[in-house]
DNA sequence: AATTAAATTTAGACAAAACTAAAAATATTT
DNA sequence: AAATATTTTTAGTTTTGTCTAAATTTAATT
């Protein structure tokens, strides 16, 4: 497996958890900010090499050997973070590009025994589930907090955008995964909402209602 | 700067300190398990990026670029061998083949966040002095076992092969960095010394005596 | 159903890094 | 100094992953 096949088998796992019937190949592209024809390339690589199911215009999905493939890379990425976060002081929004490189280095040994170091995390600093060595991991049902109703108080427990700039504003609104989210009013004319967050009241926007996860 | 050429700068250093004024083409491919038509192509290119001197025939040196670049590489190799063994536990002979996939992983911050989180060691798991954010490093004068008189006690403070093989059997004879070291005799027949470790008298080969740095 | 638009694939080219085989330069022997 | 051996370089391929431009297929509109 090499750094790109990795990089292209993480990408279309994450595209079919939210097209599971076959994910695009202009997807892909956009994803890893390449050109669709290039993809053609790849996937018929990763089909001959039987990580990916392949047809010809009818967009691709992983194979069972795939997605174990995939969730290795993807629980590498994510251990890599919490390290990153946790024993390095790193904040949530500088770790995923390292991540990105560092999800490559392929020791079993290695992986486990940062695991281990960490003290087996569930999830990442983005709130996302950590595979374990099995491949199982935790879903917490989570929410967008848009779609909450008013004057239910719930936890934030994810991002969905994991972008530096929306991680850097929710740091300044003082908003971390664990604080405490209550609806008080949501305007439909802009739909800004009124909450209290950890005791304070604030406004926020609709941008952010449907990037926070909470449960 | 790509793995390869990383990867044939930090070549180009280490044998540079053996033979300070040109690098053999047949040197470097032998550490590097490449082809000497190889080497060729790439000292151009490294000369081209003025990290490297090279006039056809005559091997090739490092250049002040060249030597900064070469030294951050060890620096994060040796970072991540003592992150190995310091915190995840491996072994002094299991470190070298990882750390030659992390030395890679270039961002400033992320090394050196992990040089303080290591508390700044001076030397790696093998005695190799680890250069600082500066590039300087300590050196102690070591010499080789093979070289010091009898009865004189010494303290074992690095490797000169590091083979795991050669480690596994340091392990085995209970031999390890800071060990104390007294030569009682030296058999001139078949080479062997009898020496007193850490208050056991035993028989090392001087296969032994000549890749341990005592001081 | 025919036309237009969008998505996807093919064909051909390119750069990086490796290789083999042959040629050229340097070193070592005789 | 000439002959031989060794080292190094050149020339020509190969593989991987990318690209552009053109052709093809599928989807959306009229
Ligand atoms: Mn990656
Ligand atoms: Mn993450
Ligand atoms: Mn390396
Ligand atoms: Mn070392």
């Amino acid at each position: 497996m090499t750094i790109s096949e990795e990089n292209y088998l993480k990408v279309i796992y994450h595209l079919s958890l939210v097209s599971p019937k076959g994910v695009n190949t202009n997807a892909i592209a956009g994803m890893l900010e390449t050109k669709a024809s290039s993809v053609t390339d790849m996937l018929k690589k990763l089909a001959e090499k039987e990580v990916v199911t392949y047809k010809k215009y009818q967009g691709a999905s992983l194979t069972n050997k795939g997605l174990i493939q995939a969730k290795k890379i993807v629980r590498r990425h994510r251990l890599w973070e919490v390290f990153l976060v946790e024993k390095l002081q790193f904040s949530w929004d500088e770790v995923h590009e390292i991540a990105e490189e560092l999800e490559h280095i392929k020791s079993e040994k290695l992986i486990n025994s940062l695991d281990a170091f960490l003290e087996f995390p569930d999830f990442d600093p983005h709130g996302d589930p950590i595979p374990n060595e099995k491949g199982e991991m935790k879903k917490l049902d989570k929410q967008l907090l848009s779609e909450i109703p008013l004057e239910t108080l719930c936890k934030c427990v994810g991002v969905k955008d994991s972008s530096a700039e929306f991680l850097q504003y929710l740091d300044k609104q003082k908003i971390t995964l664990g604080s405490q989210i209550k609806i008080l009013e949501k305007e439909s004319f802009d739909e800004l909402i009124r909450v209290e967050i950890d005791k304070k009241v604030m406004v926020l926007s609709n941008k952010i209602a449907t990037n926070l996860y909470v449960q």
